[in-house]
DNA sequence: AATTCCGTCAACCGCGGGAAT
DNA sequence: TATTCCCGCGGTTGACGGAAT
């Protein structure tokens, strides 16, 4: 017998998500939590695949999810963390909070890819390729490679709590490489406060607002601005937990006034999600 | 101004792993 | 132990917007 599908296709809508459909998910998550995808779409009102479902919170309307362009810190990391670790997405996306595997997949695919490359790097193996070009400078390539791919500074990675070492579920191998291979909670415990006890999130609904203050985050995804409350049409509602965002730099920082009036860059910070969390 | 090309990224698809029975 | 089911991962596709012609 083969495997059956992950749900009936039959009448299931398929593309990109509208306004209404990302607020019955929204609402439906942030009220009884992430349990059984298979058959949130039913409970929530949608037609949708409880897969679609899934891959839209996470990669998408998820609250700690970080948006914008990777800083100069994270691509180093995706770099040094994929020469260790292969296309293990998932596992690269642990070591940087608020980033999804989608997201960085993508990022190397179009962007990081192409700069090995043309660093005469070769992104699968992180060897100089074989037949490095002649047209290019040797000189020039190498105060590129070197700016973009030398390892990490101890300094470096000790910012990032998530890469810290030492635990004992850390390989050794990687323990000394700076990275632990394993999964790192993106979410301490008592960040979530937000979900009924019924269904845990695994480490998605966190007390904390991240958006990226890159000016580059403003385009629409998907049909959606960046402004998200608009998109969603939600009432508005005084702000009571702490939340931030996330520098250029990769540092997190509060305040109220960049979330609700934006970076000074015309950069709107907040995130739709958040509203329907205070109403809860 | 219109058309084509190209880059980006959200979303889909199929598969594997692991839990449940 | 074998089978079934669900979740999550990684590869791929397709829609969209901007650049180039």
């Amino acid at each position: 017998m083969g495997r059956q599908p992950c749900c009936d296709k039959i009448g299931l809508k398929k593309g990109p998500w509208t306004a209404e459909e990302d607020k019955k998910l929204i609402n439906f998550i942030l009220t009884n939590g992430q349990c059984c995808w298979r058959s949130l779409p039913k409970l929530a009102g949608l037609l949708r695949c409880g897969k679609s479902c899934r891959l839209r919170w996470t990669n998408y309307l998820r609250p700690d999810v970080k948006r914008g362009l990777l800083s100069d810190y994270e691509e180093k990391m995706v770099i040094d963390l994929h020469a260790q670790l292969g296309n293990r997405w998932s596992k690269i996306a642990s070591h940087l909070p608020g980033r999804t595997d989608n997201e960085i997949k993508n990022h190397w695919n179009t962007h990081i890819k192409k700069k090995l490359k043309k660093m005469g790097i070769d992104p699968l193996t992180h060897k100089p390729l074989p037949t490095p070009t002649e047209n290019q400078p040797q000189d020039e390539q190498k105060s590129e490679t070197e700016t973009l791919v030398q390892p990490l500074t101890n300094e470096a990675k000790m910012e990032n709590k998530s890469m810290e070492a030492g635990s004992p579920e850390c390989p050794m191998e990687l323990v000394n490489n700076g990275f632990c291979t394993d999964e790192v909670p993106l979410i301490e415990p008592h960040e979530i406060n937000l979900v009924p006890d019924c269904c845990v999130p695994s480490s998605s609904v966190a007390t904390t607002i991240t958006s990226s203050s890159s000016s580059t985050s403003s385009v629409s995804n998907g049909g959606i601005s960046t402004n998200l409350f608009q998109h969603l049409e939600l009432p508005n509602f005084d702000w009571q937990f702490d939340f931030g965002f996330w520098d250029d730099d990769g540092n997190f920082s509060s305040s109220l006034d960049l979330l609700m009036n934006g970076d000074g860059n015309g950069t709107p910070l907040a995130q739709e999600s958040w509203k329907v969390l205070e109403l809860l």
